[in-house]
DNA sequence: ACGCTCACG
DNA sequence: ACGTACGTGAGCGTA
């Protein structure tokens, strides 16, 4: 027997939070109303075995109740900012249980709920619902039971059609008209003055209902009377706003509430991350108590075929109605992974393709199909399909929607966009997620044919419904600009640059980690002769010992482990010792030896000699691209001896050079046009040195009386800007008291009032609207924005400030990329793109484009963008990456 | 797996 | 009073 099971999330969560004690986890979050939710949740799921789940939110303020009301539930204190930074968590926490939750604008949890349960019952099911709220009661039917929560949340009481009639002689259908008479005080449902339960009930149990209380009031007397005739209106009013609204749009199928029991994989990480350890003691979770009644395998309907040379007729048939593809693949890196088979879906059954046959050379028609532009492919991370297809030597293009990097836009600090939680978040069925299907580390195992093509199956379906919610929502946040114009277009660039990599001189890097380490080794005795013995000088911990036990040095900074031995600490200790500046200049060195002579040499592809770098386009909140194996975006530049690193980045052709641009001052001119501060706007109009114009407005002096520390200062502040300043941390980086450095951003704010402005603009902005956004529409959520604790809050606010600067340089850079690209190809250049670093592009060039390269990048980059102050891009070039400065 | 340290913009 | 500058990734030691 299928039994569902509904729960009113707002009323649970509410009652949850008050009826707890207040509860943190160790980062500070708040936890209490999540906590005796999921105690419940447990606790019911365990008594009533429900073979499917669904938890309804209110979603927004405004319902089609304040149409004709609009004080509807007006009067009612603002959710506590501690509660209301709960509701994500919850959200995440049901996700992770493979509980399905729904909420839609413009209704009620209630409505939601009233519109399932009298779906379930039409179908013949059993049905439970769950809330505190007894209006809910007016649902009640044979097979619909509501249980009501008592005591808070810690009891509940089930109602059907008897106890209703027991307890209130009423059915169902008679609680609206109870309400309408006595309104509802939490709701500021008005009902009718002077009567309460009691007399709504007697007047009920006489009349039956509110229309026919009203139709005859001759019949009662005294002041009840004068009220009913009074206030006849405010009670049909009441009534209708008490009448749970049954037709919701709801977009929620039975297979979507379908619960199997808890998916441990998920539950049992957030669960620590909430640091919930009873629930999981209690939960003995490897054994099945939690997983209630229901253990049957989730299973979504697939209809897979295994493609083999005598059903290909039936795929090369298919292809025209492909709705999406996937292509599975294993490892980390895409350069280097191991393709595990590929799905293609039409709108009703999907092909499996394994590796084997995709080699075979039988495979013609789909490699024609995956090769094709003009064929648009939707799928998940299509720029790790293009690279692992690369290497193969399978050509990939058509990249159309990848909803991967469409999740990525819609909320870019989503932590896991594993294809599973997309689809959870979506609400689709359950879908396996990639751990529970291959195990993982060391456990990893490709399944049988038949499992492996059905998982794949299933991720290729959730794709393709994903797809248009997805759009939907693009549209909505108008970011179709930003994702089929730039964002889109830009991974098939970056893979097109991560394919061609970088040439590195394998011996000239040799040569220098010799170097690195006969430096290195002299130090080491050194350090070890001065210490009196010999310790790891790589530990933290015995360094610390060393220096602060052994040798008595003074602590300064203290980490959560131990003694802080971090180069902000070993510079103030530095004056006292002298084994300290050894140990500063054998840090240094053992970085550059450890991460990029070793570390770069590892990375070093044997087929082409060159490093292949993975641009990251989801990761960064921001926007900005991230790089990995190896990151080429953080290789030495500031210090000589680490600089030389960028000798060994060649040209891959004999005779080319490397050419490298950077912007000038990207985040500041972001800045000049967004506060629309007219000082900061002039000193880019007339390209000034933008340091010594903030000097010259904080001191007011003129430029000759500009020295160097006053321009150092107002090269921290103007940094500090963009950070989303603070005076301490402005404080730390100068190293002067927060006081002075409070002083210099008053007076910094006092020149530039436009800053000021944009500063106070955007955090009442976000703090209005939740998040904040680049010029291209690039959103970031910013759910701690209203926090009580400060430091959630502060953290917030200061990202607030620094998101939108620092967003809009990337997307300028990033739009730079796409008309470089372009540029390059209709001009039919051979140099190429190689590296992004944020707000510089390297290209390796042939000698003869030198020239017209060294015109053409920079005018690109500067017209990437049409800001109120102008872009300025400076070009270099030289025989390596050193040279090119 | 996590913290510390440090490389970059 | 609160105690951090914004955004990343890699290597190492320790648990």
């Amino acid at each position: 027997m299928e039994k569902l099971m509904l729960i009113d999330g707002n009323s649970i969560i509410y009652r949850a939070f008050f009826a707890m004690p207040p509860l943190t986890n160790s980062s500070g979050l708040h936890t209490n109303a999540v906590y005796g939710f999921t105690n419940m949740l447990l606790r019911i799921i365990q008594e009533e075995k429900p073979t499917h789940i669904l938890v309804a939110f209110d979603a927004g303020k405004e319902t089609f109740r304040h149409e004709g009301y609009q004080e509807y539930k007006g009067g009612r204190e603002k959710t506590p900012s501690e509660l209301s930074e709960q509701f994500p968590l919850m959200r995440e926490l049901l996700e992770s249980f493979g509980i399905s939750w729904f909420e839609l604008p413009g209704y009620e949890a209630d409505d939601i709920i009233g519109t399932i349960s009298k779906q379930g019952e039409e179908s013949g099911r059993e049905v439970l619902v769950v809330t505190g709220d007894k209006d809910m009661l007016q649902v009640v039917s044979d097979k619909v039971t509501v249980a009501l929560t008592r005591k808070g949340i810690s009891e509940v009481e089930p109602y059907g059609p008897k106890e209703i009639e027991e307890k209130y002689g009423l059915t169902p259908q008679q609680i609206i008209d109870l309400k309408g008479l006595m309104g509802d005080a939490s709701d500021n449902i008005p009902g009718v003055p002077g009567i309460g339960e009691k007399t709504a009930l007697k007047l009920l149990h006489q009349f039956g209902s509110v229309e026919e209380v009203l139709s005859r009031t001759d019949e009662l007397k005294g002041k009840m009377k004068e009220n009913l005739v009074n206030h006849a209106e405010d009670a049909r009013m009441s009534k209708r706003l008490a009448t749970i609204f049954r037709e919701v749009p709801v977009e929620r199928t039975w297979d979507d509430m379908v619960f199997n029991g808890l998916r441990e994989e998920t539950a049992v990480p957030m669960l620590r991350k909430l640091e919930f350890k009873s629930l999981l003691e209690r939960l003995d979770l490897g054994g099945d108590t939690a997983g209630a009644g229901a253990s049957a395998e989730p299973e979504q309907e697939v209809n897979v075929t295994i493609v083999d040379a005598g059903n290909l007729p039936e795929l090369v048939e298919a292809l025209p109605g492909i709705e999406a593809m996937h292509v599975e693949s294993a490892g980390e890196n895409p350069h280097h992974s191991t393709v595990m088979g590929m799905v293609l879906s039409t709108a009703d059954r999907q092909f499996y393709i394994s590796p084997e046959f995709l080699k075979s050379g039988e495979a013609e028609p789909v490699l024609a199909w995956l090769s094709d532009p003009t064929i648009k492919k939707r799928g998940y991370d299509l720029h790790r399909t293009d690279l692992a297809l690369h290497w193969q030597d399978i050509p990939f293009a058509g990249a159309d929607f990848d909803i991967q990097l469409a999740a990525y836009l819609l909320d870019p600090t989503e932590g896991d966009q594993t294809l599973s939680a997309l689809a959870a978040k979506y609400g689709l069925s359950f879908l396996a997620s990639d751990e529970e299907v291959y195990g993982k580390g060391a456990k990893f195992k490709v399944p049988d044919e038949e499992t492996l093509s059905r998982h794949l199956a299933r991720k290729c379906g959730a794709i393709a419904k994903i797809v248009p919610i997805q759009q939907a929502e693009l549209e909505k946040n108008e970011m179709n600009r930003l994702f089929y114009e730039l964002e889109m277009p830009l991974s098939r660039i970056l893979a097109d640059m991560e394919k061609q990599g970088v040439a590195v001189n394998r011996d000239a890097l040799i040569e220098l980690g010799k170097e690195f380490e006969a430096q290195i080794n002299k130090l080491v005795s050194q350090i070890y002769e001065i210490a009196g013995q010999e310790f790891n000088l790589n530990s933290p911990k015995q360094l610390g010992e060393i220096l602060f036990d052994k040798l008595g040095l003074p602590v300064i900074k203290k980490t959560k482990t131990g003694y802080s031995t971090d180069a902000e600490v070993l510079e103030k200790l530095a004056p006292y010792h002298e084994i300290v500046q050894y140990i500063l200049e054998y840090r240094q060195l053992a970085k550059l030896q450890s991460t990029y002579v070793e570390g770069l040499l590892k990375e070093i592809n044997v087929k082409t000699g060159k490093v292949h770098t993975y641009f990251r386009q989801t990761v960064a909140a921001t926007g900005r691209l991230s790089s990995q194996f190896p990151n080429l975006q953080n290789i030495p530049i500031r210090l000589e001896e680490g600089r030389k690193i960028r000798k060994v980045f060649v040209p891959s052709e004999e005779g080319w050079l490397i050419l490298g641009a950077d912007y000038s001052q990207i985040e500041l001119r972001v800045l000049a046009h967004i506060s629309d501060d007219p000082g900061l706007k002039e000193a880019f109009l007339h390209d000034m040195d933008i340091h010594t114009k903030t000097a010259m407005d904080v001191f007011g002096v003129p430029a000759d009386q500009v020295d160097a520390n006053m321009r150092r200062s107002a090269k921290a502040v103007n940094f500090g800007i963009v950070y989303g300043i603070s005076d301490y941390g402005l404080s730390q980086n100068l190293n002067i008291t927060r006081k002075e450095a409070a002083r210099f951003i008053d007076q910094y704010f006092d020149a530039f009032e436009g800053v000021r402005r944009y500063m106070d603009n955007i955090v009442r902005d976000a703090k209005r609207d939740g998040y904040v956004k680049t010029l291209l529409e690039r959103r970031r959520y910013l759910p701690e924005i209203n926090a009580s604790n400060f430091n959630l809050r502060s953290f917030a606010e200061r990202t607030a400030m620094n998101t939108p600067i620092q967003g809009t340089a990337a997307d300028i850079i990033k739009l730079a990329m796409v008309l470089m690209d372009e540029a390059l190809r209709s001009r039919g250049l051979r140099s190429r793109m190689l590296l992004q670093v944020h707000d510089e592009l390297v290209f390796e060039v042939p000698p003869e484009e030198l020239d017209i390269m060294t015109k053409l990048v920079p005018e690109t980059m500067e017209k990437a963008l049409d800001l109120s102050v102008p872009l300025k891009a400076e070009v270099s070039s030289g025989t390596n990456w050193y040279e090119a400065k």
